[in-house]
DNA sequence: ATCCATTATTATAATCATTACAATTTTATA
DNA sequence: TATAAAATTGTAATGATTATAATAATGGAT
């Protein structure tokens, strides 16, 4: 199982240390777009010698490697998600849960989308759009 | 020519200070997404009692009152634009340079097209799309 | 116009996310 | 197994943002 995610990190040019599985298994397994202090706090007891740098040091490779996007929607710090097929992020205001935005059109894929606006000779690399407002579940309240 | 900006603030329901004024109109004559640092520096030489926390203050308040957004753009701050019409935003990661990039079309009109996907139920009160990649005089050389 | 309550501004200190750094440990390979 | 390269770690430094409390400015009521 764990096996798994070390091939995903083989596959991007990553060499699979326990820290790195690790930190690549969490987020895959709790795709709720944790913080760095999350997946820290969440990894330590397991990995008792593991350091918050190191966890800093693995998100950025792994933003590198195109396996992990970093998210921009808080207004001090950044979110993590290993999910990096085209979709939106939503932060709710009130309960500040961020939900993942799928869309089966076509016509909704992001990139696609952008690049057809953009003045020519720019190159798009990334694209990331974020959403906020109340979600079903606090907007009943 | 203040008394426009002025206009602006008292109409999103905002004392029009001479602090107030000063950044709103610096924001409307400088459209390159500046961060607080800059805003407060090229102020601070016309403006010389102005306190940064002040321009933290105003733009936050701006923000609130919906004449001005913050740009999440960047991993460690915060950059503000007046402009709150429909538009992308497109960072240059060789120069640094963001981009407003507009779309004539109406399909591309990031609001319309986003409420479409949204699942029910909820409510969405802002959007932002961010793009990162080159710029056409970057990408030359 | 003056007084008073409210609001805005300011300087400073505190907070918190992130990065820099240098020492130590682990890994891959000769 | 020895050694060089890479990864991990703890600590310190940085830098953006917020909290706080004192001062100043404003607007309305008298």
């Amino acid at each position: 199982m764990n096996k798994e995610y070390q091939l995903v990190l083989e596959n991007a040019g990553i060499r699979p240390s326990i820290q790195r599985i690790a930190v690549y298994r969490y987020l895959c397994e709790n795709p709720v777009h944790p913080d760095v202090e999350t997946v820290y706090a969440d990894l330590a007891p397991s990995y008792p010698t593991l350091s918050k740098t190191t966890v800093y040091n693995t998100l950025k490779l792994f933003e590198e490697k195109n396996i992990v996007q970093s998210i921009k929607i808080e207004d001090d710090k950044l979110r993590f998600d290993a999910e990096m097929r085209d979709h939106f992020h939503f932060k709710c205001i009130k309960c500040n849960k961020i939900f993942d935005i799928f869309s089966e059109s076509e016509e909704h894929k992001l990139s696609e989308q952008c690049e057809k606006i953009l003045p020519s000779g720019f190159l798009m690399t990334k694209v990331q759009t974020n959403l906020w407002g109340t979600c079903r579940e606090c907007a009943c309240k």
